[in-house]
DNA sequence: CTGTTAGCGCTTTCAA
DNA sequence: TTGAAAGCGCTAACAG
């Protein structure tokens, strides 16, 4: 059933041409005579030619992929970001090969050397939170293969340009915003410590409760050390169930954190928005559903992909000799507010 | 910056010795004698080589890379089964490249063109709900590239595995389960009529309520016709508001609809589950957090991608000229006991 | 155990 | 306007 495929070799014999003449035709190389050319595109027409891609890319030199690395699939923000990317790069006639780091470094570095054996033109990564060493992206950056980095970066790298949100005064206007509803038992929920975005938000809360000369309670703050949807879901039970203190608000740096306090509370009897406000990080679309519905900070997910998709495209398309610019990039957030607050 | 790449051939010079052997000694050929493997890899290390995947793939025939096109990105219940793909395949070393339909017949030819280019070894596909005719996936077949087929399959495929899950025996066992609990006013919320997983849901309600002798009542039927999330949410909004009776059970074709739907009942001032019981389709998470939580049909996504992984790989691996068995792989479903009933 | 050589299918000078 | 030929980097059959 396996047949061979036809290639330009077959379409020349045919037409008793060179294949340099039928590779022209294909690709509407002026040089070729119109009626040649007509003739070449019936040909490979009736044949049902199909040019093949890898053998193009090996003596371009160009795959039209965009390799995309991150922490994990199950997460609404990434696969928003992807969105993103795969919208603005199929405009511009790339490809996307996602891969998840699944929250771990070396699947990170693993991933990041599959892409450095020529199979992707450029790199969109998005780093774990067990990345604190960045010579791995720095060491692809050397070998020419352009990088450009999202979301939780913790040291600048050289060379890449990033793109990011600022999750300190974003967390900050939102707890602010607590405060002045006259909050005054603000909790926190978190993530692993360990990630940038997570140190970042925590950053503005304090700084708000500061600046307020509302003096910081380790009791009503949490950080989930869990990876896993599953425990995060135990954890903020636990919490709530044992907190010692009533709390009149929720800051949550996620949206499945909010709801997942929306839900534990709610459980244990407290009426949002009257006894508690909650608020959430990112607004990914369940925040609305939710009853009652969440008032989130909403993170520009979808314009995130493309506007990194766009940085990376530009840069494949930059001359070679030209050392580019690389820039940081502060996409901005707003406070959506909803019944929850 | 960019510097050229070294190759086998740099080695093999340095080295004084064959391409040949170079190539052989990194392929851990055991006729080479391990003194000069070790130095080849020695001096490869030194020399930062790292093998160029086009070549390789251009010169083997083959690329590790399975193409995967799904409906479109923001559905949970398809990043699941790309999880699933991602996992078994990864495995297997395969990377796989995704890429979305979204809900279009044309797009999902052009993506299916594009991977006739060479850039896959086999492709794994759902069909839009447009797609009616099947040709452009027989044409793929015929070309010899693997295709396995999941979720909505309007029609079977000559020559594809197909792996799906009994839409409409899940549904009917959870409209029996409503009426068993003396439901009798018990409403469908499905989707698009054109998919085929929507209508054979429609048939399993049908179906358990001619076998309880239960009317058929138009007035409890919504087929959403949106595509878009937003829209859902008004259409489901506007079909209970509107409602001239009151139902005591609600069953919804997606987890998404059921949310939406308890989202609007509640805020209609329904309770759940005392006024009304709720029960969605596909068990993705979310039906967990909302207050109450949402009883569910649970459909295995993740091993369905795993499986359909598992299936394609296998395909791969086969001997050319065994003409392999293409057989329907059905996955089991339950229902998942909630609040919400 | 190692080297020679002929591809894989296409692009791209360079010549004609 | 077209053709011949040299790669792109690697694999594999064949010969030694």
């Amino acid at each position: 059933m396996k047949k061979r495929r036809v290639k330009l070799e077959d379409i020349a014999r045919k037409l008793n041409i060179s294949i340099a003449t039928v590779s022209r035709a294909l690709d509407k190389n002026p040089r070729v005579k119109p009626s040649t050319r007509e003739k070449v595109f019936e040909t490979a027409n009736a044949m049902g030619y199909m040019p093949n891609q890898i053998a193009k890319s090996l003596s371009s030199g160009k795959t039209n992929i965009i390799g995309v690395i991150i922490p994990r699939y199950d997460e609404p923000f990434f696969i928003e970001v992807c969105r993103g990317i795969d919208h603005y790069a199929r405009e511009h006639h790339y490809k996307i090969l996602i891969s998840s780091s699944r929250n771990s470094f070396e699947f990170e570095r693993e991933n990041l050397i599959s892409y450095e054996k020529g199979l992707v033109d450029g790199i969109i990564l998005s780093p774990t939170h067990e990345t604190e060493t960045f010579i791995h992206i720095q060491n692809i950056i050397n070998k020419g293969i352009p990088v450009v980095l999202f979301d939780n970066i913790k040291q600048k790298v050289n060379g890449a340009t990033h793109v990011i949100i600022e999750d300190d005064k974003a967390s900050f206007s939102a707890v602010e915003f607590l405060v002045k509803k006259r909050k005054k038992t603000i909790a926190f929920i978190g993530g692993i410590k360990e990630k940038k975005v997570f140190q970042d938000r925590f950053k503005g809360y304090l700084k708000a409760l500061k600046k307020h000369n509302i003096a910081v309670d380790d009791r009503l703050i949490l950080h989930c050390s869990s990876l896993d949807r599953e425990y995060e879901d135990a954890e903020i039970q636990n919490f709530f169930n044992r907190i010692p203190i009533q709390p009149d608000a929720v800051f949550a740096c996620t949206d499945n954190y909010g709801l997942l306090a929306m839900k534990t509370l709610l459980n244990l009897g407290y009426k949002i928005p009257e006894d508690v406000s909650v608020i959430g990080f990112g607004d990914l679309g369940l925040g609305q559903i939710f009853v009652p519905s969440m008032t989130c900070i909403a993170q520009p997910s979808f314009e995130m992909g493309q506007k990194v998709a766009e940085l990376l495209i530009d840069q494949l398309h930059e001359i070679d000799d030209v050392v580019p610019q690389k820039k940081v990039i502060k996409l901005d957030t707003k406070l959506v507010l909803r019944d929850s607050t």
